[in-house]
DNA sequence: CCCCCCATGTAATGCGTTACATGATTAT
DNA sequence: ATAATCATGTAACGCATTACATGGGGGG
């Protein structure tokens, strides 16, 4: 399937850019939906190199280090779009933990049940608040841009990420509800 | 991590069950959250026989077919225990192809993205009406149970993966909605 | 001078999928 | 009979994480 060739691929489309480059947006942004190491994306990038689809010109950073700017190929453009265009089958459900601890209810009483829901609502509140400040800190939502630009891509997965959290927000309260209610 | 080894532990430790059995539960209701082949589950089971958390009795199905029946061990139900009062910190966002399509919005014509979104969308509405049918027919929702069953893990982990397809076809339906408006 | 960040790689290990392989039972 | 389902395994491969490993640049 090679995913994370793609996701490469579309980012250095954007703009040539180095491995670390890459890395930083893939524990930002993209780190919504998408995740990989350094340790993942340097041979990957090798191995696009390899495959002719990117090539790099190596910069110096001030005296001696070297860095390597990666830029896509006509080929590489081509792989790219060629993938955008195919529809793909939904995949199976992502896995969670923390679901699946939930199917376990019976094996727990109801004292760690509110405690494993309270701290998970927490964490995911956090996180939401999270969301939402870079939503109301984002350009698009302040300046209305061009609908076909890497701004409003930005947007519509980071409205999603923040949907996303509010329904399992929503879930987790509704489960402590129905627990407190019943456990009287 | 070995989160697999848990999931087949707690299954278990509802009731002894075969390599097949658990195979079911894993591409139905479990599907929601977990998944497993049975080539992950066969050499699975063996490890965890090997530690001592299950022992299985051969049955003999019919004529000759033989089965493993394997039951859990205080080992394996301590073991079991153990690793569901543990609280994790969230996992890293998983992974989604379609939201990596979506984030590459400015490499698409407005015709191809209508077109990714509406077959996404079909596809989502699709699952969401297979899963509000399961909801009506599921026997928690229509006999009042105790809220430490099986039955009641198997409700909100149900309940759970609506909500969240809920979530994701708005999503969808207000980035289509938005493309269409500026589209003109 | 020291710490944080920039910058790039490899090795070992673990998790998961696809494919290979075999055979019995049950329902139509 | 024959097809679907029950039942159990292994092998090869690919994707991803953790750990190992090294060194330069810039700000305080």
């Amino acid at each position: 399937m090679r995913t994370l060739k793609y996701a490469v691929l579309g980012l250095i489309n954007r703009d040539p850019m180095t491995g670390y480059d890459l890395m930083k947006a893939f524990n930002l942004g993209l780190a919504n939906f998408w995740h990989a190491r350094h340790s993942q994306l340097y041979p990957e990038l090798k191995k696009l190199t390899a495959e002719g689809l990117v090539t790099y010109e190596t910069v110096i950073q001030g005296e001696k280090l070297e860095k390597k700017l990666y830029s896509i190929t006509e080929a590489g453009r081509k792989a790219f779009f060629s993938w955008l265009s195919k529809q793909e089958r939904p995949e199976p459900t992502p896995k969670d933990i923390f679901r699946l601890k939930a199917y376990f209810v019976e094996a727990m009483s109801k004292e760690d049940l509110l405690r494993q829901f309270g701290y998970q609502l927490d964490q995911r509140k956090t996180k939401l608040a999270k969301l939402e400040e870079t939503m109301r800190q984002h350009p698009y939502s302040r300046e209305v841009e061009e609908i076909l630009s890497p701004l409003y891509g930005d947007y519509i997965v980071l409205k999603g990420a923040i949907m996303r959290e509010r329904a399992y927000v929503a879930w987790l309260l509704e489960c402590m509800r129905e627990i407190e209610t019943r456990s009287k």
